[in-house]
DNA sequence: AGAAAAAAAACGAACATTTGTTAGGTTTGA
DNA sequence: TCAAACCTAACAAATGTTCGTTTTTTTTCT
């Protein structure tokens, strides 16, 4: 045998990892199951010792990281910050869990579409989920008046288009680290780019 | 024949039009010939007689596309505005150039991976230079002082997010229309959440 | 106008590959 | 010695595409 690989990651683990990068590449309906066993260095039917269709895969891969998301977002929705502060830690949250799966990510983001309507159905309902978090923050938000009233719906689709994006530019040899990816799209988000000083003065 | 089509539509345009449907739905990988001919009511190998091959159609799809973003934004360039407004232009450009195609504009974001690699490479370029006019703006809004100085490849990259990700979610029929998608995009990226009338109170 | 000729479009059948997956046998490691 | 992991070989179906033919449309000629 050729394993490099630590006894601590099942050979299932090392499928799905080597799948996920595969996917990320090339997406889930482009990658086959020989360019995965290639992956792997062994033939395309042992993959089948671990796992019963390429579909499994796409599901670990899709419903791991949905659970991933929804357990590091609990810890925020359990502390006692102002909306404001809430946002910012929800937003560093999301962000880091982006960049601690950078191959799982687009895969998520993207291939879900290739599961079965049952499951497809399920995960949708979780992502639902998932954003009204993001919606309730902001709302409350409005109410105590930390926020303009916006509409709360758009504004959570335009932050999940940012954040979400992150995984196509990221790279962790690059300049900016996630904390400071997390500061800069709060930032945008909350301030914008307006220069309220020369605006105060042109307006008064 | 069964042809409802105008004669101002030629069957190439058809094929494409076809094509960019059922691409956005099951992505280009998992779109078969069979499936893009049932769509058109013919056979497959009939396709052949107007195109040369599947990629071809996935060249047209990306490259139209990118022509048209940079015709509609050529406008704007030529105006005499501030950067403040000619951002706002922009970005309103910009999604308009979405909106109105909306089923290509799912294969232009996402697709462009599967070309050649030649076309990539030219299709990346052509991404480079389209970002570069947005960046543009921003630096010369930053230097007359109508924007704040924030990372000027950061912020477009955001903002490009936030406006690439409406395609996912518009509805023609929903109760925004390509200006008030628009506006917001714009309200967010400016202005920000923040309530500064509050902040004001409580940070003096 | 209407017949004949040319061109364009669509067809059915087939092609060589590639696809996901199974069956059954062999190797490996505890 | 037993089970897990891997192998080779094969499968049925699907893939993009080509071939030669027929049908349909357009153009040309009388």
């Amino acid at each position: 045998m050729n394993s490099i690989t630590t006894h601590t990651t099942s050979k299932k683990e090392a499928i799905i990892a080597a799948a996920c990068k595969l996917f990320k590449q090339y997406g889930y309906a482009a990658t086959s199951m020989r360019m995965l066993a290639n992956e792997l260095g062994i033939e395309a039917s042992s993959i089948y010792s671990h796992i019963k269709s390429k579909e499994e895969i796409l599901h670990h891969i899709c419903f791991d990281m949905a659970h991933t998301f929804f357990n590091n977002i609990d810890e925020v929705l359990h502390t006692a910050l102002s909306s404001t502060d809430k946002l910012k830690l929800a937003i560093s949250t999301h962000i880091n869990t982006i960049i601690d799966n950078l191959d799982a990510s687009p895969v998520f983001f993207h291939d879900w579409r290739h599961l079965n309507p049952t499951d497809l159905l399920e995960f949708r309902a979780l992502r639902d989920d998932y954003e009204k978090i993001f919606r309730d923050i902001i709302k409350d938000g409005i109410q105590k008046s930390e926020f303009i009233k916006i509409d709360t719906k758009f504004t959570v689709l335009t932050l999940f288009s940012a954040m979400n994006w992150i995984y196509e530019w990221y790279k962790p040899e690059g300049k900016m680290n996630a904390s400071e990816i997390a500061e800069q799209i709060f930032n945008v988000i909350y301030s914008g780019l307006q220069n309220s000083e020369l605006n105060k003065s042109i307006n008064n």
